[in-house]
DNA sequence: AGTTGCAATCTAAAAATTAGATAGCAAGAA
DNA sequence: TTCTTGCTATCTAATTTTTAGATTGCAACT
């Protein structure tokens, strides 16, 4: 409010060095030299009388002070560069942080419908393992993104899209080697998942079972991965029916049981709190919340 | 998110600008020259290719794209300073926007208790005539501030303290001239206000009674003018009753009538959105609020 | 023992910012 | 009218800040 920022510049470089975490490269991603970077540095913490970081041999990380620092000092820039973005007509560009499963089947089939729709969106993909919401400095990485889980991630203005509606899938000879004609069949399969097993075990409660401890299981490194392996008849998995449809549809895959469950979970589009949006991520964000409403109108956005 | 901004002290100079509309000032302010500013909002123009502001022999005035620039820059500047301030121990200070009668009446028997329970604050008043709300830049005046009215008001986080109750009071002289038993004997009397009758119509409808037209009446400058006003014997006015506690003990003013008319306006805490709080004004919102709650438990916060 | 990746420091060069003087423009004062 | 005042832009030269490049030192690998 009041006295103003001498070492603006440095604050700049300091932004840069938080990121990445390494003088050297922050000195390569800026076109400087490194020692102009450890100069820049120096400068600061003497200026500030304060350490930003821990050395050691190796390299160097954030310190307490740092850490608090270069989250306000990535704000206030961004909040700077959005206003630089707007008046300078190039305010088409945005980052979206997606679940790896999402872009490559939900987005991919859309995305024509959205660049026709805002000609001149230019929109970068950042895959993320739904750690996008967990990340220190999420802004860094994506203006927005989807985030699956039960909405309660502060921090960020969050807004719900879809539930998450699951069927139970597998390969038509893993069906065939095992018959599954009532729920407490699925106790002699063995069940797919990544992370955990927080969906089976929603779905055995609300099919009145247990998911018995001695249940075979197998955990995948990730969706594409427990989606090739259960095409290839390692065991039953549950999916969103939009992410399986076309495996479906080719018989690659089949189900058991005909209705999806809904569960507790749902996909949410959320935007870090305290951070100017730029023009294209307004427009991704209302153009994905306009294909929600029209997905599901009883959600009530 | 992508590119980096190469002239970040240029924009810190035009920030300067911005708020003062005027470069000659700037440059006071900034303890440079006036060819150094003038320059360095040339290069801005020049490197973004977009006028910032209109010239004229008189002087400058940010033109659309300024304007928007500004207020992205101002926010964002403002994100790092608190940065800078948390880090450099400095984190003291803050500004507060008060109505006059607000930081004389109320708040000044009250600053003992508040320094004495936040020890190091430093904090600096600022008047405003309710116009605190409504100011382009809220945040360039003061960190948070103090409003009357409904609690209506975009672009702030609005925390309701109290509901206005005012009582009618004049001086002992006046009440003597002028007999005042129910409330149509106001219809004989000379309505002190300030801005409006908002207030006075209020108070005949919740007594049944219309305002005339043909009511004299008389405006005043700012209330602490009504305030002397209604002790010199000019008519009567509403005050809330903590603001005249004192007058009514001295027997300066007397109220025709007991009990205190609740009106539909409050006092509000009302904070800029999008815009980081420093822990002294963080410090201050608890503070207040915490007074308000016990003042006002009822009110559910 | 040698290589690699890392940051700090030194010196000189390059780039930027800055001051100071000057000019030009319009409005208000005399 | 003319004079003064308040304002910004522009020019040149000085000053300050930033930068590169070479060098050092440190630890972890190979």
């Amino acid at each position: 409010m009041s006295d103003e920022i001498r070492n603006i510049k440095s604050i700049q470089i300091f932004n840069k060095v938080a990121d990445v975490q390494n003088v050297t490269r922050a000195a390569k991603s800026l076109n400087i030299s490194q020692s102009s970077v450890s100069y820049h540095i120096k400068k600061l913490e003497a200026d500030l009388g304060v350490t930003l970081f821990r050395r050691s041999p190796a390299g160097l990380e954030l310190s307490e002070a740092g850490t608090v620092l270069a989250g306000h000092v990535s704000r206030g820039l961004g909040s700077i560069r959005t206003g630089l973005d707007l008046v300078a007509n190039r305010a088409g560009s945005m980052q979206v942080a997606l679940l790896p499963m999402f872009a490559s089947r939900w987005l991919s089939t859309r995305l024509g419908g959205l660049l026709e729709a805002r000609p001149g969106l230019q929109l970068s993909i950042k895959n993320h393992n739904n750690s996008y919401a967990h990340m220190p400095n999420p802004e860094r990485f994506a203006d927005l993104g989807i985030q699956w889980g039960r909405g309660n991630w502060a921090n960020f203005d969050v807004t719900k899209l879809w539930p998450e509606k699951l069927v139970v899938v597998c390969s038509p000879a893993y069906l065939k080697a095992h018959p599954i004609h009532a729920p407490s069949d699925l106790e002699g399969c063995n069940l797919l998942h990544v992370d955990d097993t927080r969906m089976w075990e929603e779905w055995f409660t609300a099919n009145g079972l247990d998911l018995p401890s001695s249940q075979s299981q197998m955990m995948l490194e990730d969706r594409h991965f427990q989606l090739s392996s259960t095409i290839n008849g390692l065991g039953v998995s549950l999916f969103a029916s939009w992410a399986v449809q076309s495996e479906l549809e080719s018989g690659q895959l089949v189900t058991p049981f005909a209705q999806a469950f809904p569960t507790s979970f749902a996909y949410h589009l959320i935007v870090p709190r305290n951070v100017d949006m730029s023009p294209a991520a307004q427009q991704f964000r209302d153009w994905i919340i306009d294909i929600s409403a029209q997905t599901y109108p009883s959600q009530g956005l």
